[in-house]
RNA sequence: ACAUCCGUAGCUCAGUGGAUAGAGCAAUGGCCUCCGGAGCCAUGUGCGUGGGUUCGAUUCCCGUCGGAUGUACCA
C-alpha cells in the first residue's frame, strides 16, 4: 500500500509534466496553513526560476490537471504560486478504509531489509541500573521497533559490562568475607556448588564497598588488579565465581527490563569479545594500520576534512593493556563473524560521539567493516531534574532506576484510585503500565540528542502531551467498543465519506501514518511517533467531544463510527508499541 | 585554547528555505458536565544578537553573546 503523500505526489508528478515541467518540482507537503487547504505544493515557486516564468503562471497550468484526477476535490494557485489542495472525501475514507484491511496499516515496508546491529542498554554486571541507563534502554527499545516495524532484521545486543578490574574487586571481596570458599582454595578439583554464594543485594553492596575501599588501600587494589588478571588468565575458582556473578546479575537486569518493556534479543558480553584481541592486534600490525606512538598502540583516524584534532584511536597502552576500544573493536568483530549487519546504531550518551568517531573511522580504516556498512552513533543527552542539573536524589546521589519506577508508579496509583475502584492485583498492575508509559513518553517525546527536564508531576498528568493521555485515549475508546459489542451492534460496516469536521480532521491524521512511520524510521526518531500520536489523540478527543456514538440512532452512520474507531485504535496502540509502551484495557 | 551541540511564549517542548512560527502546562474570561472526569471558545507575550546569501531566512553561511559537552593510555 502506498503512502498518501505518495499517491498525491504522483498525481502532481503527472501534472507538472503534462505542462512541460520537471517532476522534481512536483513536491507534496502537508499544510502549513490549514485554514486554507490539506496539503499543497511549493513547487511553482521553486520552478519560476529556472524557467523563467511567474509562479503564478506556472501553478496555473498545473492546476487543471489536478482537477482531473480522482484525488482532489479542491486545488487552487494562490499567491505567489502556492498550489492548495484538498482531497475528496470519499478517496480519503477509501483510503483509511483499505489501511483498515492491510497489515501495519499499510506502512510502508523497506524494499531492502538490511540486518541491523542495535547496541543499547549497557548495564555493568554487579551494579544495579540507575538513571543514566534509562534513556539509551527506552529510546534503543523504540528504535529497534521502529526499525524491525519498516522491515528490516534488527538485533538488539544489550553488550553487558562483565570485564575488568570491577570483576577483581568483587572478588577481592569476596574473598575477604568468605575466604573458606572452595573458588578460593587451589588445591580444589572438584565440582563447584551451583547455588551462587551471594545475593543480588549483596553483590550490589559489596562492590560499591569494595570499590570504595580499593581506592583508600593501595594494597587491596593491587590485590583487585591481580585477581582481575588470575580470572582473565583462567584461574578455575574465579572463572566459576565470575559466572555466578553474571547468572545473580543478568537474572536480576532481566527482570528490570521487563519491567521497562524493554527486551533484548541477545546477552553478548564484553567478554565474549576479548578472544578475538589477539589477532586483531595482530591484524592490525602487521597490515600496518596501527603502529607505536608514546609506548602506546595505535590508529591514526585523522581525515584531511577535519576542523579539529582528532586523536588516535588507542589500541593498546604502553603498558600493553588493553583498552575498552580494543574490546569494542573486538565486539565488532565478532559480530561481522556472526551476523555480519548492514548497519550498526549505538545508542549511547553523547559525550561519548568523539570515541566512537573514532571507532568507527578505525572499523572502516582497517576494514573490520566492508566500505558501505552503516555506523550511526545515536547520542542522547542527559536527564536533568528540575533545576536543570543532572538527575540527582533528594540526597545528592545517583537514583536507582527501580526507584525512580516505583516513585513515578505511586504517583499514577493515586491518580487511579482516586476516581475508579479496582482490585489491588490490578491497580498495581495498571499503575505499573501507566507509569512506565508516562517514563517513556516523557522521554521519548523529546529529541534524543537532546537534555531534557524529568518532572514527575507533568509527565503523569493525564492532560497534556503525556503518555496517561494517551493510554487514556486508548481506554476509553476500548470502552466504548465494549459497550458497542454488548448491544450487538453491526462490526462489517467501514468508515464512511460524509464526515463532519472533526471526523474529517480524524481521518486526515490517521492519513498520515505511513509517512510519519517513514519519517521516524530515517531520522531514527521516537519523538515523531510521540507527536504524531498525541494529534491523533486529540483529533479523536475533538470528534468524540463533538459526536454523539453510541447514542447515534442511525444505525448505519453509527456502525460508520465504530469502524473509525477500530482504525483509530488500531494506530493509537501501533504507535505505543512503537514506543514500546504497554497498553492497559482499563485505567 | 580549540572543537561540537544548543539558544523558539512565563515554564516544558515541537517545527520549517516560503503564506499569519505551533502544542501542552500555567494565567484570565466564558461555555459544556454527555457514550469513561482529564473537553470547547476567547485573550496575552517569542525565533539570544549583528551581518551576509536568497525573490523570500526562525531555518543556510559568518561574527558575537550565553549555556552544555568534549579534547590519546577512563569508559
Amino acid at each position: 500500500m502506498k503512502k498518501l503523500m505518495e499517491l498525491l505526489r504522483e498525481e502532481m508528478v503527472k501534472a507538472f509534466a503534462g505542462a512541460g515541467y520537471d517532476e522534481k518540482y512536483a513536491q507534496v507537503n502537508v499544510s502549513n496553513r490549514p485554514d486554507l487547504c490539506q496539503y499543497q505544493c511549493n513547487g511553482a515557486l521553486a520552478a519560476a526560476k529556472a524557467y523563467h516564468k511567474a509562479p503564478m503562471v506556472i501553478a496555473e497550468e498545473v492546476v487543471p490537471a489536478l482537477l482531473e484526477g480522482p484525488y482532489f476535490e479542491k486545488a487552487e494557485a494562490v499567491r505567489p504560486g502556492f498550489i492548495n489542495l484538498t482531497l475528496r472525501n470519499e478517496f480519503l475514507a477509501d483510503y483509511v478504509n483499505e489501511m483498515a484491511e492491510t497489515e501495519k496499516f499499510g506502512a510502508v515496508q523497506t524494499e531492502e531489509p538490511r540486518t541491523i546491529m542495535i547496541d543499547y542498554g549497557g548495564p555493568n554486571v554487579a551494579k544495579p541500573l540507575h538513571v543514566g541507563h534509562l534513556r539509551s534502554a527506552v529510546i534503543g527499545e523504540s528504535v529497534k521497533r521502529i526499525c524491525r516495524f519498516v522491515g528490516h532484521k534488527v538485533i538488539g545486543d544489550v553488550h553487558l559490562g562483565d570485564w575488568g578490574l570491577q570483576m577483581g574487586l568483587i572478588i577481592t571481596e569476596l574473598r575477604k568475607r568468605q575466604p573458606d570458599l572452595p573458588y578460593f582454595d587451589p588445591e580444589f578439583a572438584g565440582e563447584y556448588p551451583e547455588e551462587a554464594p551471594f545475593t543480588i543485594g549483596e553483590l550490589e553492596e559489596i562492590y560499591p564497598y569494595a570499590n570504595a575501599f580499593s581506592k583508600e588501600h593501595p594494597e587491596y587494589l593491587a590485590e583487585a588488579h591481580q585477581a582481575t588478571y588470575e580470572l582473565q588468565n583462567g584461574n578455575r575458582g574465579y572463572l566459576a565465581l565470575w559466572q555466578h556473578i553474571i547468572n545473580v546479575s543478568v537474572t536480576d537486569l532481566k527482570r528490570n527490563y521487563r519491567n521497562l518493556n524493554v527486551e533484548f534479543d541477545l546477552w553478548k558480553k564484553e567478554s565474549d569479545a576479548q578472544k578475538y584481541i589477539p589477532d586483531l592486534v595482530k591484524y592490525l600490525k602487521d597490515e600496518g594500520y596501527a603502529y607505536i606512538s608514546e609506548g602506546a598502540l595505535v590508529v591514526d583516524v585523522k581525515e584531511e576534512t577535519d576542523t579539529k584534532e582528532i586523536p588516535p584511536c588507542m589500541i593498546l597502552k604502553s603498558d600493553g593493556a588493553t583498552l575498552y576500544k580494543t574490546t569494542d573493536l573486538a565486539t565488532i568483530v565478532e559480530r561481522e563473524k556472526l551476523f555480519d549487519p548492514d548497519t550498526y546504531i549505538y545508542v549511547v550518551d553523547k559525550r561519548q560521539g568523539l570515541y566512537f568517531e573514532q571507532i568507527f573511522r578505525c572499523s572502516k580504516k582497517c576494514k573490520l567493516v566492508p566500505e558501505e556498512t552503516e555506523m550511526i552513533f545515536l547520542g542522547f543527552g542527559t536527564m536533568n531534574g528540575k533545576d536543570g542539573k543532572p538527575f540527582k536524589t533528594r540526597d545528592g546521589g545517583v537514583m536507582r532506576l527501580e526507584n525512580l519506577i516505583a516513585e513515578i508508579k505511586g504517583a499514577v496509583y493515586d491518580k487511579i484510585m482516586e476516581n475508579r475502584q479496582m482490585d489491588e492485583s490490578e491497580a498495581d498492575e495498571v499503575a505499573r503500565k501507566v507509569g512506565v508509559a508516562a517514563l517513556k513518553y516523557g522521554d521519548l517525546s523529546n529529541q534524543a540528542s537532546k537534555d531534557y527536564i524529568f518532572d514527575t508531576e507533568r509527565f503523569t498528568s493525564f492532560d497534556g502531551n503525556t503518555g496517561p493521555y494517551i493510554l487514556y485515549t486508548i481506554v476509553r475508546i476500548k470502552s466504548i467498543l465494549q459497550k458497542y459489542r454488548e448491544m450487538g451492534g453491526d462490526e462489517s460496516a467501514k468508515v464512511h465519506a460524509e464526515v463532519n469536521p472533526s471526523e474529517l480532521a480524524l481521518l486526515l491524521q490517521l492519513g498520515r501514518f505511513s509517512e510519519m512511520v517513514q519519517t521516524a524510521y530515517e531520522e531514527k526518531a521516537p519523538h515523531k511517533v510521540c507527536q504524531y500520536v498525541y494529534e491523533l489523540a486529540n483529533a479523536f478527543n475533538g470528534f468524540y467531544h463533538e459526536t454523539r456514538i453510541l447514542n447515534e440512532e442511525d444505525t448505519q452512520k453509527r456502525a460508520g463510527y465504530i469502524a473509525l474507531l477500530k482504525v483509530v485504535l488500531g494506530v493509537l496502540e501501533t504507535c505505543c508499541d512503537l514506543l514500546g509502551i504497554e497498553t492497559p484495557d482499563r485505567m
